[in-house]
DNA sequence: GTATATACATTCAGCAATGTATGTATAGGC
DNA sequence: GCCTATACATACATTGCTGAATGTATATAC
Protein backbone atom coordinates (compact mmCIF):
# COMPACT_ATOMS: atom_id res chain seq x y z
CA UNK A 1 0.00 0.00 0.00
CA UNK A 2 2.72 2.19 0.42
CA UNK A 3 6.39 3.01 -0.94
CA UNK A 4 7.86 0.01 -2.46
CA UNK A 5 11.61 -0.30 -3.81
CA UNK A 6 13.10 0.61 -7.03
CA UNK A 7 12.45 -2.96 -8.32
CA UNK A 8 8.95 -3.59 -7.22
CA UNK A 9 7.87 -0.26 -8.97
CA UNK A 10 9.45 -1.57 -12.28
CA UNK A 11 7.20 -4.70 -11.82
CA UNK A 12 4.11 -2.51 -11.05
CA UNK A 13 4.59 -0.67 -13.86
CA UNK A 14 4.83 -4.22 -15.93
CA UNK A 15 1.92 -5.51 -13.95
CA UNK A 16 0.07 -2.05 -15.55
CA UNK A 17 1.27 -2.54 -18.75
CA UNK A 18 -0.64 -6.54 -18.46
CA UNK A 19 -3.43 -5.50 -17.25
CA UNK A 20 -3.89 -2.45 -19.99
CA UNK A 21 -3.07 -5.56 -22.27
CA UNK A 22 -6.20 -7.47 -21.03
CA UNK A 23 -8.22 -4.70 -20.71
CA UNK A 24 -7.48 -3.49 -24.39
CA UNK A 25 -8.09 -6.64 -25.98
CA UNK A 26 -11.60 -7.28 -23.81
CA UNK A 27 -13.31 -3.86 -23.69
CA UNK A 28 -11.11 -2.07 -26.76
CA UNK A 29 -8.56 1.19 -26.41
CA UNK A 30 -11.42 3.84 -26.02
CA UNK A 31 -13.59 1.92 -24.48
CA UNK A 32 -11.52 0.82 -22.00
CA UNK A 33 -11.01 3.24 -18.84
CA UNK A 34 -8.10 3.76 -16.20
CA UNK A 35 -10.36 2.62 -13.81
CA UNK A 36 -10.78 -0.72 -15.78
CA UNK A 37 -6.74 -1.34 -15.93
CA UNK A 38 -6.10 -0.11 -12.57
CA UNK A 39 -8.34 -2.67 -10.76
CA UNK A 40 -7.60 -5.71 -13.21
CA UNK A 41 -3.68 -4.71 -12.10
CA UNK A 42 -4.90 -4.81 -8.86
CA UNK A 43 -3.31 -1.00 -7.84
CA UNK A 44 -5.54 2.43 -7.82
CA UNK A 45 -5.57 5.31 -10.97
CA UNK A 46 -2.86 6.83 -8.29
CA UNK A 47 -0.51 4.46 -9.28
CA UNK A 48 -1.25 4.38 -13.15
CA UNK A 49 -1.00 8.14 -13.12
CA UNK A 50 2.74 7.76 -11.34
CA UNK A 51 3.94 5.95 -14.03
CA UNK A 52 2.21 6.96 -17.21
CA UNK A 53 0.93 10.25 -18.38
CA UNK A 54 -2.05 9.15 -19.53
CA UNK A 55 -4.07 6.29 -21.26
CA UNK A 56 -3.08 7.09 -24.65
CA UNK A 57 1.09 7.05 -22.64
CA UNK A 58 0.30 3.78 -21.46
CA UNK A 59 -1.02 2.31 -24.75
CA UNK A 60 2.01 3.71 -26.52
CA UNK A 61 4.05 1.70 -23.90
CA UNK A 62 2.10 -1.14 -24.30
CA UNK A 63 2.61 -1.28 -28.02
CA UNK A 64 6.61 -0.32 -27.85
CA UNK A 65 7.11 -2.91 -25.41
CA UNK A 66 6.41 -5.83 -27.95
CA UNK A 67 9.25 -4.93 -30.06
CA UNK A 68 9.32 -8.51 -31.72
CA UNK A 69 11.88 -11.46 -31.88
CA UNK A 70 11.05 -11.39 -35.31
CA UNK A 71 14.01 -8.98 -36.24
CA UNK A 72 16.83 -11.22 -35.82
CA UNK A 73 15.67 -13.74 -38.16
CA UNK A 74 14.05 -11.15 -41.06
CA UNK A 75 17.85 -9.35 -40.43
CA UNK A 76 19.46 -12.44 -41.41
CA UNK A 77 17.69 -12.87 -44.39
CA UNK A 78 18.69 -9.22 -45.73
CA UNK A 79 22.26 -9.96 -45.13
CA UNK A 80 24.25 -10.03 -48.48
CA UNK A 81 26.06 -12.66 -47.44
CA UNK A 82 23.30 -15.20 -46.55
CA UNK A 83 23.47 -17.92 -49.22
CA UNK A 84 20.14 -18.45 -49.30
CA UNK A 85 17.76 -14.90 -48.76
CA UNK A 86 14.58 -16.59 -49.92
CA UNK A 87 14.94 -19.32 -47.39
CA UNK A 88 15.64 -17.42 -44.47
CA UNK A 89 12.23 -15.07 -45.90
CA UNK A 90 10.28 -18.35 -45.88
CA UNK A 91 11.33 -19.11 -42.74
CA UNK A 92 10.44 -15.84 -41.57
CA UNK A 93 6.95 -15.60 -42.66
CA UNK A 94 6.18 -19.00 -41.63
CA UNK A 95 7.64 -17.69 -37.75
CA UNK A 96 5.24 -15.02 -38.20
CA UNK A 97 2.21 -16.51 -38.89
CA UNK A 98 2.22 -19.42 -36.91
CA UNK A 99 3.19 -17.31 -33.93
CA UNK A 100 0.58 -14.89 -34.76
CA UNK A 101 -1.32 -18.20 -33.74
CA UNK A 102 0.38 -20.26 -30.85
CA UNK A 103 1.76 -16.96 -28.92
CA UNK A 104 -1.21 -16.03 -26.93
CA UNK A 105 0.19 -12.77 -26.47
CA UNK A 106 1.02 -12.07 -29.71
CA UNK A 107 -2.06 -12.72 -31.07
CA UNK A 108 -3.56 -10.23 -28.59
CA UNK A 109 -1.47 -7.89 -29.97
CA UNK A 110 -2.36 -8.26 -33.39
CA UNK A 111 -5.92 -8.49 -32.38
CA UNK A 112 -6.22 -5.31 -30.52
CA UNK A 113 -4.34 -3.17 -33.28
CA UNK A 114 -6.79 -4.91 -35.62
CA UNK A 115 -10.12 -5.25 -34.10
CA UNK A 116 -9.83 -2.75 -30.85
CA UNK A 117 -8.38 0.10 -31.71
CA UNK A 118 -9.46 3.40 -33.50
CA UNK A 119 -6.82 5.18 -35.30
CA UNK A 120 -7.94 8.53 -34.75
CA UNK A 121 -7.78 11.77 -32.21
CA UNK A 122 -4.64 10.62 -30.60
CA UNK A 123 -4.08 7.63 -31.90
CA UNK A 124 -3.70 9.31 -35.04
CA UNK A 125 -0.21 9.10 -34.64
CA UNK A 126 -0.02 5.79 -34.36
CA UNK A 127 -1.10 5.18 -38.16
CA UNK A 128 1.68 6.78 -39.09
CA UNK A 129 3.92 4.78 -37.12
CA UNK A 130 2.68 1.69 -38.53
CA UNK A 131 2.89 3.43 -41.85
CA UNK A 132 6.84 3.65 -41.02
CA UNK A 133 6.98 0.20 -39.54
CA UNK A 134 4.97 -1.09 -42.88
CA UNK A 135 7.75 1.05 -44.94
CA UNK A 136 10.59 -0.25 -42.57
CA UNK A 137 9.78 -4.02 -43.29
CA UNK A 138 9.29 -3.31 -47.05
CA UNK A 139 12.43 -2.10 -47.30
CA UNK A 140 13.98 -5.09 -45.39
CA UNK A 141 12.02 -7.00 -48.09
CA UNK A 142 13.30 -5.08 -50.76
CA UNK A 143 17.06 -5.68 -49.96
CA UNK A 144 16.36 -9.82 -49.28
CA UNK A 145 14.77 -9.68 -52.97
CA UNK A 146 17.70 -7.84 -54.58
CA UNK A 147 20.00 -10.44 -52.67
CA UNK A 148 17.77 -13.24 -53.67
CA UNK A 149 17.74 -12.07 -57.18
CA UNK A 150 21.47 -11.86 -57.34
CA UNK A 151 22.01 -15.21 -55.99
CA UNK A 152 19.07 -16.31 -59.20
CA UNK A 153 16.39 -17.43 -56.41
CA UNK A 154 14.36 -14.84 -58.25
CA UNK A 155 13.73 -13.44 -61.63
CA UNK A 156 15.92 -10.57 -62.53
CA UNK A 157 13.00 -8.59 -64.36
CA UNK A 158 11.00 -9.33 -61.24
CA UNK A 159 9.58 -5.52 -60.18
CA UNK A 160 10.11 -4.93 -56.96
CA UNK A 161 7.96 -2.29 -55.60
CA UNK A 162 4.95 -4.14 -56.91
CA UNK A 163 6.36 -7.87 -55.58
CA UNK A 164 7.36 -6.44 -52.09
CA UNK A 165 4.00 -4.39 -51.94
CA UNK A 166 1.69 -7.87 -53.35
CA UNK A 167 3.65 -9.94 -50.50
CA UNK A 168 3.64 -7.46 -47.56
CA UNK A 169 -0.23 -7.36 -48.86
CA UNK A 170 -0.24 -11.20 -48.15
CA UNK A 171 0.88 -11.47 -44.76
CA UNK A 172 -1.02 -8.84 -43.49
CA UNK A 173 -4.24 -10.44 -45.10
CA UNK A 174 -3.62 -13.59 -43.68
CA UNK A 175 -3.13 -12.82 -40.42
CA UNK A 176 -5.86 -10.37 -40.42
CA UNK A 177 -8.38 -13.04 -42.19
CA UNK A 178 -7.30 -15.81 -39.35
CA UNK A 179 -8.16 -13.25 -36.63
CA UNK A 180 -11.41 -12.82 -38.20
CA UNK A 181 -12.52 -16.26 -38.52
CA UNK A 182 -10.22 -18.59 -36.73
CA UNK A 183 -12.05 -21.59 -37.35
CA UNK A 184 -12.29 -22.23 -40.83
CA UNK A 185 -8.88 -23.52 -41.29
CA UNK A 186 -5.45 -24.60 -39.05
CA UNK A 187 -3.32 -21.48 -39.78
CA UNK A 188 -0.49 -23.11 -38.35
CA UNK A 189 -0.66 -26.32 -40.54
CA UNK A 190 -1.85 -23.72 -43.85
CA UNK A 191 1.24 -21.97 -42.92
CA UNK A 192 3.83 -23.11 -44.66
CA UNK A 193 1.85 -23.95 -47.92
CA UNK A 194 0.44 -19.66 -47.85
CA UNK A 195 4.36 -18.73 -47.86
CA UNK A 196 5.30 -21.22 -50.33
CA UNK A 197 2.18 -20.00 -52.50
CA UNK A 198 3.59 -16.84 -52.69
CA UNK A 199 6.90 -17.25 -53.15
CA UNK A 200 5.90 -19.34 -56.29
CA UNK A 201 4.42 -16.26 -57.15
CA UNK A 202 6.92 -14.20 -57.11
CA UNK A 203 9.60 -16.74 -59.00
CA UNK A 204 7.16 -17.62 -61.46
CA UNK A 205 4.10 -14.81 -62.30
CA UNK A 206 4.46 -13.04 -65.04
CA UNK A 207 2.28 -10.20 -63.94
CA UNK A 208 5.13 -9.74 -61.17
CA UNK A 209 7.62 -8.74 -64.16
CA UNK A 210 8.67 -5.14 -65.29
CA UNK A 211 7.86 -5.05 -68.61
CA UNK A 212 5.78 -8.18 -69.08
CA UNK A 213 5.53 -7.64 -72.76
CA UNK A 214 9.68 -9.07 -72.58
CA UNK B 1 -37.41 24.23 -37.79
CA UNK B 2 -40.63 22.59 -37.82
CA UNK B 3 -42.84 19.63 -38.91
CA UNK B 4 -41.27 18.11 -42.56
CA UNK B 5 -43.58 15.77 -45.11
CA UNK B 6 -42.37 12.46 -45.18
CA UNK B 7 -39.94 12.98 -48.18
CA UNK B 8 -37.85 15.79 -46.47
CA UNK B 9 -38.04 13.60 -43.42
CA UNK B 10 -36.60 10.65 -45.51
CA UNK B 11 -33.72 13.09 -46.61
CA UNK B 12 -33.36 14.27 -42.92
CA UNK B 13 -32.39 10.56 -42.58
CA UNK B 14 -30.26 10.31 -45.13
CA UNK B 15 -28.57 13.77 -44.00
CA UNK B 16 -27.80 12.52 -40.81
CA UNK B 17 -26.17 8.77 -42.38
CA UNK B 18 -24.08 10.87 -44.79
CA UNK B 19 -23.40 13.36 -41.74
CA UNK B 20 -22.08 10.08 -39.53
CA UNK B 21 -20.35 9.03 -42.52
CA UNK B 22 -17.63 11.89 -42.54
CA UNK B 23 -17.74 12.33 -38.58
CA UNK B 24 -16.91 8.65 -37.71
CA UNK B 25 -13.88 8.68 -40.60
CA UNK B 26 -12.81 12.23 -39.21
CA UNK B 27 -12.81 11.50 -35.81
CA UNK B 28 -13.79 7.51 -35.48
CA UNK B 29 -16.87 5.80 -34.13
CA UNK B 30 -16.37 5.97 -30.87
CA UNK B 31 -15.08 9.20 -30.58
CA UNK B 32 -17.90 10.60 -32.46
CA UNK B 33 -20.44 12.33 -30.49
CA UNK B 34 -24.32 12.87 -31.36
CA UNK B 35 -23.72 16.65 -31.39
CA UNK B 36 -20.78 15.88 -33.83
CA UNK B 37 -23.15 14.46 -36.17
CA UNK B 38 -25.96 16.49 -35.39
CA UNK B 39 -23.73 19.67 -36.29
CA UNK B 40 -22.33 18.59 -39.38
CA UNK B 41 -26.10 17.39 -40.86
CA UNK B 42 -27.57 20.43 -39.47
CA UNK B 43 -30.07 19.47 -37.46
CA UNK B 44 -30.30 18.57 -33.62
CA UNK B 45 -29.61 15.69 -31.50
CA UNK B 46 -33.51 15.83 -31.29
CA UNK B 47 -33.11 14.50 -34.91
CA UNK B 48 -31.05 11.76 -34.69
CA UNK B 49 -32.98 10.75 -31.81
CA UNK B 50 -36.55 10.13 -33.96
CA UNK B 51 -34.85 8.49 -36.49
CA UNK B 52 -32.51 6.42 -34.70
CA UNK B 53 -32.27 4.83 -31.54
CA UNK B 54 -28.42 5.76 -30.48
CA UNK B 55 -25.28 6.05 -31.44
CA UNK B 56 -25.03 2.22 -32.63
CA UNK B 57 -27.91 2.44 -34.23
CA UNK B 58 -26.79 4.82 -36.63
CA UNK B 59 -23.50 3.28 -37.31
CA UNK B 60 -25.40 0.12 -38.45
CA UNK B 61 -27.79 1.98 -40.26
CA UNK B 62 -24.83 3.41 -41.84
CA UNK B 63 -23.03 0.01 -42.61
CA UNK B 64 -26.31 -1.45 -43.84
CA UNK B 65 -26.69 1.25 -46.25
CA UNK B 66 -23.86 0.45 -48.14
CA UNK B 67 -25.38 -3.25 -49.66
CA UNK B 68 -22.50 -2.56 -52.59
CA UNK B 69 -23.10 -3.24 -56.31
CA UNK B 70 -20.65 -6.16 -55.93
CA UNK B 71 -23.02 -8.23 -55.71
CA UNK B 72 -24.26 -8.59 -59.08
CA UNK B 73 -20.77 -8.95 -60.77
CA UNK B 74 -20.07 -11.44 -57.93
CA UNK B 75 -23.04 -13.19 -58.88
CA UNK B 76 -22.60 -13.91 -62.35
CA UNK B 77 -19.28 -15.42 -61.85
CA UNK B 78 -20.86 -18.10 -59.72
CA UNK B 79 -23.24 -18.98 -62.42
CA UNK B 80 -22.78 -22.41 -63.41
CA UNK B 81 -23.95 -21.77 -67.13
CA UNK B 82 -21.49 -19.44 -67.34
CA UNK B 83 -18.74 -20.28 -69.68
CA UNK B 84 -15.60 -17.82 -68.19
CA UNK B 85 -16.13 -18.22 -64.49
CA UNK B 86 -12.32 -17.24 -64.42
CA UNK B 87 -13.04 -14.29 -65.98
CA UNK B 88 -15.93 -13.09 -64.50
CA UNK B 89 -13.75 -13.56 -60.81
CA UNK B 90 -11.04 -11.21 -62.12
CA UNK B 91 -13.30 -9.18 -63.63
CA UNK B 92 -15.15 -8.37 -60.25
CA UNK B 93 -11.89 -8.36 -58.13
CA UNK B 94 -10.27 -5.74 -60.03
CA UNK B 95 -13.42 -3.56 -59.51
CA UNK B 96 -13.08 -4.53 -55.96
CA UNK B 97 -9.96 -2.56 -56.07
CA UNK B 98 -10.51 -0.14 -58.15
CA UNK B 99 -13.39 1.04 -56.45
CA UNK B 100 -11.90 1.38 -53.22
CA UNK B 101 -9.20 3.69 -54.97
CA UNK B 102 -11.59 5.69 -57.19
CA UNK B 103 -15.00 5.67 -55.61
CA UNK B 104 -14.32 8.19 -52.40
CA UNK B 105 -17.78 6.62 -50.39
CA UNK B 106 -16.48 3.11 -50.84
CA UNK B 107 -12.68 4.38 -49.62
CA UNK B 108 -14.25 6.22 -46.49
CA UNK B 109 -16.53 3.23 -45.70
CA UNK B 110 -13.28 1.05 -46.02
CA UNK B 111 -11.11 3.35 -43.82
CA UNK B 112 -14.07 3.24 -40.91
CA UNK B 113 -13.93 0.01 -40.99
CA UNK B 114 -10.63 -0.69 -41.27
CA UNK B 115 -8.97 1.56 -39.20
CA UNK B 116 -11.90 4.11 -37.07
CA UNK B 117 -14.07 1.47 -35.56
CA UNK B 118 -13.40 -0.43 -32.41
CA UNK B 119 -15.31 -3.71 -32.57
CA UNK B 120 -16.14 -4.38 -28.81
CA UNK B 121 -18.68 -3.84 -26.59
CA UNK B 122 -21.93 -2.81 -28.50
CA UNK B 123 -19.76 -2.86 -31.72
CA UNK B 124 -18.77 -6.56 -31.59
CA UNK B 125 -21.48 -7.81 -33.05
CA UNK B 126 -20.38 -6.12 -36.06
CA UNK B 127 -17.22 -8.39 -36.27
CA UNK B 128 -19.70 -11.57 -35.93
CA UNK B 129 -21.79 -10.09 -39.22
CA UNK B 130 -18.40 -9.27 -40.52
CA UNK B 131 -17.52 -12.72 -40.09
CA UNK B 132 -20.60 -13.91 -41.36
CA UNK B 133 -20.02 -11.82 -44.55
CA UNK B 134 -17.02 -12.84 -45.07
CA UNK B 135 -18.29 -16.66 -45.04
CA UNK B 136 -20.56 -15.80 -47.34
CA UNK B 137 -18.15 -14.22 -49.77
CA UNK B 138 -16.23 -17.71 -49.32
CA UNK B 139 -19.08 -19.83 -50.37
CA UNK B 140 -19.53 -17.68 -53.85
CA UNK B 141 -16.08 -18.11 -54.06
CA UNK B 142 -15.62 -21.52 -53.70
CA UNK B 143 -19.33 -22.05 -55.98
CA UNK B 144 -17.30 -20.46 -58.24
CA UNK B 145 -14.06 -22.39 -57.84
CA UNK B 146 -16.41 -25.29 -58.73
CA UNK B 147 -17.30 -24.05 -62.15
CA UNK B 148 -13.94 -23.28 -62.96
CA UNK B 149 -12.75 -26.61 -62.27
CA UNK B 150 -15.48 -27.78 -64.09
CA UNK B 151 -14.70 -25.76 -66.94
CA UNK B 152 -10.64 -26.51 -66.92
CA UNK B 153 -9.47 -23.07 -65.62
CA UNK B 154 -8.41 -24.70 -62.81
CA UNK B 155 -6.84 -27.94 -61.67
CA UNK B 156 -9.25 -30.29 -60.08
CA UNK B 157 -6.65 -31.03 -57.62
CA UNK B 158 -6.78 -27.49 -55.76
CA UNK B 159 -7.65 -27.63 -52.44
CA UNK B 160 -10.87 -25.20 -51.92
CA UNK B 161 -10.88 -24.13 -48.41
CA UNK B 162 -7.37 -23.16 -48.81
CA UNK B 163 -7.30 -21.89 -52.31
CA UNK B 164 -10.48 -19.75 -51.18
CA UNK B 165 -8.81 -18.90 -47.71
CA UNK B 166 -5.62 -17.42 -48.99
CA UNK B 167 -7.64 -15.86 -51.88
CA UNK B 168 -9.79 -13.82 -49.63
CA UNK B 169 -7.19 -13.22 -47.65
CA UNK B 170 -5.41 -11.46 -50.57
CA UNK B 171 -7.78 -9.32 -51.74
CA UNK B 172 -8.38 -7.80 -47.96
CA UNK B 173 -4.37 -7.43 -47.19
CA UNK B 174 -4.01 -5.43 -50.81
CA UNK B 175 -6.93 -2.93 -49.36
CA UNK B 176 -5.65 -3.07 -45.74
CA UNK B 177 -2.33 -1.88 -46.64
CA UNK B 178 -2.96 0.18 -49.59
CA UNK B 179 -4.93 2.07 -47.26
CA UNK B 180 -2.49 2.40 -44.89
CA UNK B 181 0.31 3.96 -47.23
CA UNK B 182 -1.78 5.24 -50.77
CA UNK B 183 1.24 6.74 -51.76
CA UNK B 184 3.86 3.95 -52.26
CA UNK B 185 1.86 2.14 -54.86
CA UNK B 186 -0.59 3.16 -57.61
CA UNK B 187 -3.37 0.55 -56.79
CA UNK B 188 -5.69 1.32 -59.63
CA UNK B 189 -2.93 0.83 -62.31
CA UNK B 190 -1.19 -2.55 -59.82
CA UNK B 191 -5.05 -4.12 -59.27
CA UNK B 192 -4.82 -5.54 -62.79
CA UNK B 193 -1.27 -7.64 -62.19
CA UNK B 194 -2.24 -8.11 -58.47
CA UNK B 195 -5.73 -10.14 -59.45
CA UNK B 196 -3.85 -11.46 -62.37
CA UNK B 197 -0.60 -12.88 -59.91
CA UNK B 198 -3.42 -14.34 -57.86
CA UNK B 199 -5.07 -16.24 -60.49
CA UNK B 200 -1.69 -17.72 -61.70
CA UNK B 201 -1.29 -18.96 -58.37
CA UNK B 202 -4.19 -21.10 -58.19
CA UNK B 203 -3.39 -22.78 -61.43
CA UNK B 204 0.26 -23.36 -60.70
CA UNK B 205 1.03 -23.40 -57.77
CA UNK B 206 1.52 -26.82 -56.61
CA UNK B 207 0.76 -25.83 -52.75
CA UNK B 208 -2.37 -24.99 -53.00
CA UNK B 209 -3.37 -28.71 -54.62
CA UNK B 210 -4.41 -31.61 -52.40
CA UNK B 211 -2.37 -34.15 -51.94
CA UNK B 212 0.57 -32.54 -52.82
CA UNK B 213 2.60 -35.92 -53.43
CA UNK B 214 0.38 -36.37 -56.58
C1' DG C 1 19.39 9.58 12.08
C1' DT C 2 17.29 12.88 9.42
C1' DA C 3 15.57 14.84 5.11
C1' DT C 4 13.80 14.32 0.90
C1' DA C 5 12.33 12.15 -3.09
C1' DT C 6 9.62 8.22 -4.33
C1' DA C 7 5.62 5.27 -5.08
C1' DC C 8 1.68 5.10 -4.66
C1' DA C 9 -3.71 5.87 -2.50
C1' DT C 10 -7.48 9.00 -1.83
C1' DT C 11 -10.34 12.82 -2.70
C1' DC C 12 -12.42 16.36 -5.44
C1' DA C 13 -13.89 19.45 -9.06
C1' DG C 14 -15.35 19.62 -13.73
C1' DC C 15 -16.65 18.35 -18.08
C1' DA C 16 -18.71 16.10 -21.90
C1' DA C 17 -21.80 12.93 -23.56
C1' DT C 18 -25.96 10.46 -23.09
C1' DG C 19 -30.90 9.67 -22.76
C1' DT C 20 -35.19 11.49 -21.69
C1' DA C 21 -38.72 14.70 -21.02
C1' DT C 22 -40.99 18.37 -22.76
C1' DG C 23 -42.23 21.97 -26.14
C1' DT C 24 -44.11 23.07 -30.72
C1' DA C 25 -45.59 23.68 -35.21
C1' DT C 26 -47.17 21.54 -39.13
C1' DA C 27 -48.81 17.48 -42.37
C1' DG C 28 -52.31 14.73 -43.37
C1' DG C 29 -56.44 12.00 -42.33
C1' DC C 30 -61.31 12.67 -41.51
C1' DG D 1 -61.76 22.88 -39.94
C1' DC D 2 -60.44 20.03 -36.39
C1' DC D 3 -57.55 16.54 -34.39
C1' DT D 4 -53.78 13.81 -33.86
C1' DA D 5 -49.58 11.77 -35.06
C1' DT D 6 -45.38 13.36 -36.89
C1' DA D 7 -40.83 15.54 -37.16
C1' DC D 8 -38.20 17.67 -35.09
C1' DA D 9 -35.92 21.49 -31.34
C1' DT D 10 -34.96 22.60 -26.61
C1' DA D 11 -34.10 21.87 -21.82
C1' DC D 12 -32.76 18.99 -18.13
C1' DA D 13 -30.89 15.39 -15.10
C1' DT D 14 -27.66 11.80 -14.78
C1' DT D 15 -23.57 9.47 -15.37
C1' DG D 16 -18.84 8.14 -15.81
C1' DC D 17 -14.45 9.50 -16.68
C1' DT D 18 -10.54 12.46 -16.38
C1' DG D 19 -6.80 15.08 -14.37
C1' DA D 20 -5.07 17.36 -10.67
C1' DA D 21 -4.59 18.11 -5.89
C1' DT D 22 -3.61 16.28 -1.70
C1' DG D 23 -2.35 12.74 1.68
C1' DT D 24 1.03 9.32 3.36
C1' DA D 25 4.37 6.04 4.39
C1' DT D 26 8.59 4.25 3.21
C1' DA D 27 13.20 3.68 0.58
C1' DT D 28 17.28 5.79 0.13
C1' DA D 29 20.81 9.20 -0.11
C1' DC D 30 23.67 11.77 2.93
Amino acid sequence: MVRRTKAEALQTRAQILDAAEQVFHRKGVLSASLKDIASEAGVTRGAIYWHFKNKHDVFMAMVDRSRLPFDSLAERAEDASEPDPLGRLREFMVYLLQQAVCDPGQRRLFEIMFQKCEFSGENADLLDRQRDACRDSAGRLTRTFANAIARGQLPENLDRVKSVTWLHSQLTGVIMNWLLDPEVLDLERAATDFVDTCLFALQHAPSLRTSPGL
